[in-house]
DNA sequence: CTGTTAGCGCATTCAA
DNA sequence: TTGAATGCGCTAACAG
């Protein structure tokens, strides 16, 4: 099947000059008659021809895309990362591949080999929770495209990364939560090979030990992200002997997930437990009480992950220096912490 | 700067073949000596090769790839469109690239330009609310792509569209509103250039037309879905000396923001006024009071819009059929009009 | 069954 | 300033 689009070969026939000229004349190279010039970018544009991206890349082995390897779509963080990543790809003559993993590890190993087939010149990556082997992006590596990656990151792979202070945020977290008088923090964590998940950790418990509160093992449940089993774990803790009072929740999902059944508990928010999320996701304000959380700068995590990844679009693999960006987070405080005075 | 991939006069050399021999016994094709093939194949496995999609793109004249431009990524409604067109086309081996256009015209138009940059076989569209010129898109079936709307799609283009019953859902919306006991219903409505903002007035028009109650025009503020502006909209209501009992809002965000204006008055919901949307998006189960709303099949749209696009690819222009896939809702009814009995 | 050749659309030598 | 020739990696048509 013949194609449809213009091709250089058609304005060069129509204007009985030879595709070299033509092909200068369209790529701004210096030695074209300003006439012959005008003449074809005239016609180029009338016929709506479109330079075939598919032969450059074939020549110049590079593809101008990106792909970008997500491990959900689920809540409104990744998606806010991909824009702020877009934007800034656009920005410079970049297209961007979108992949989401459904935090299945098969998942993003499939998506992986799809970005080597669509020869993206680079990736961004955040993996999703299951994944413990890291040989699909250590390919990328050895195949001499870059990868970066963000928020979920590999520790062992030594290319640059995006994160944010999560340690800090999470000491903040609990030490703001020590501030209002509580005592028996519990911890619903996200699973220990997230080093989201064990940085968030660790703030929890210097925070604890910082403020000579005794670690209590028993307040703490590491889980697999996996929603439906926060009801059980929520109900757990309320039901002890000695009750928490006050829940630090690895994600936003999870905090909301536990106000819902404390609400149904009868237990005041946040009198009788207090609660503090991890990213400020969308609804995370309009729940009832609006949520204590973390806000992460999502677009500029996206921006500032893309910018490291077409830095080092053009220099050797030599000089990729594995850069880790740490970008601020801030204690947005809410009424699940804090009853705030209505402001009208 | 050489390719870092391996490619077939790689593996011809190696093993002191012909390269046609290699790429026949690397694409399945019949005419080759299983032990040669089986050579081939281990070899490539070895060294990792990857077919370079690019060559085959030139020569076929398909990439593979479908676009998919949405006009915001902001609620989950998009993402999760993208999550079900992804999974199809990736069944049917197609990659997918995303752009998303901050609701802004402009955006769209560069967005489409970079969709044919890239040679997409077919695009996913869903228009921006800005969106009135449409040369852009009909461009592409001038260039024999493929185009498919969805969700926010173009009257005027006879090309294949998946939209929900937005008029149905909308009345059924109003009459349970009805049936509830409202009478004075206001509507919070989208722009008038976008369909589901028609069909979904038209459907609010006809349910009070039907039930004998009198369209009172003061009740019904058409705006351009830009959020920061609920709040006049809504305490306008409010104050008004006859004030609506209830409000259909055209989307969940906005009945959201609804919610809380009203809960900020002291007004009661749903006593006092009820509020119905449009999508179920995320956290519209968990605001308080939670939202009763039309539940849109999310990711089914997706799949639906993508089989669609899919099903045109090895077709004739003369026969790509404008079909119309109309899929349903379902009101799901929460506590903004209704209040359940608590479920343990 | 395998090798040879041509060509997809373009940019880029080298010649003129 | 322009034209002709080469090749990016691969498949397919044509010979053996």
């Amino acid at each position: 099947m013949k194609s449809n689009q213009v091709t250089i070969v058609d304005i060069a026939n129509e204007l009985k000059m030879s595709k070299s000229t033509v092909s200068r004349a369209l790529t701004g190279h210096p030695n074209v008659k300003p006439e012959t010039r005008a003449k074809v970018t005239e016609l180029a544009e009338k016929l709506d021809y479109q330079r075939n991206m598919l032969s450059i890349s074939l020549i110049t082995n590079k593809t101008k895309t990106i792909g970008i390897v997500l491990p959900d779509f689920f809540t409104s963080f990744f998606p806010q990362v991909v824009v702020g990543a877009q934007e800034e790809a656009a920005r410079q003559g970049y297209s961007v591949i979108v992949s989401q993993c459904n935090e299945s590890y098969e998942t993003e190993v499939a998506n992986s080999k799809v970005m080597l087939a669509n020869r993206v010149d680079g990736v961004m990556v955040s993996l999703t929770k299951e994944t413990l082997n890291y040989d699909h992006w250590k390919a990328f590596i050895r195949k001499k495209i870059p990868v970066v990656f963000f928020n979920r990151v590999c520790e062992e792979m030594m290319v640059p990364k995006v994160v944010v202070n999560d340690y800090d945020a999470a000491f903040q977290a609990v030490k703001h939560l020590i501030s209002i008088g509580k005592r028996r923090i519990a911890h619903l964590a996200g699973p220990a090979q997230l080093v989201i998940s064990r940085k968030r950790m660790n703030g929890y418990r210097d925070a604890l030990i910082k403020n000579n509160i005794p670690i209590d093992e028993d307040l703490i449940i590491e889980f697999d992200l996996n929603l439906t089993k926060v009801k059980m774990y929520v109900k757990h803790l309320l039901g002890m002997t000695n009750p928490p009072d006050a829940i630090f929740a690895v994600n936003d999902p999870t905090a909301i997930e536990a106000i819902q059944i404390i609400k149904q508990s009868g237990k005041r928010i946040p009198e009788d437990i207090a609660v503090v999320g991890f990213s400020d996701n969308y609804g995370s304000n309009f729940i009832e009480p609006s949520l204590t959380t973390i806000a992460q700068p999502v677009k500029e995590i996206g921006k500032t992950a893309m910018e490291l990844l077409l830095g080092l679009m053009d220099k050797d693999i030599s000089e990729w220096k594995p850069l880790i960006k740490t970008l601020d987070t801030e204690l947005v405080v809410r009424n699940s912490t804090v009853k705030q005075v209505l402001e009208q």
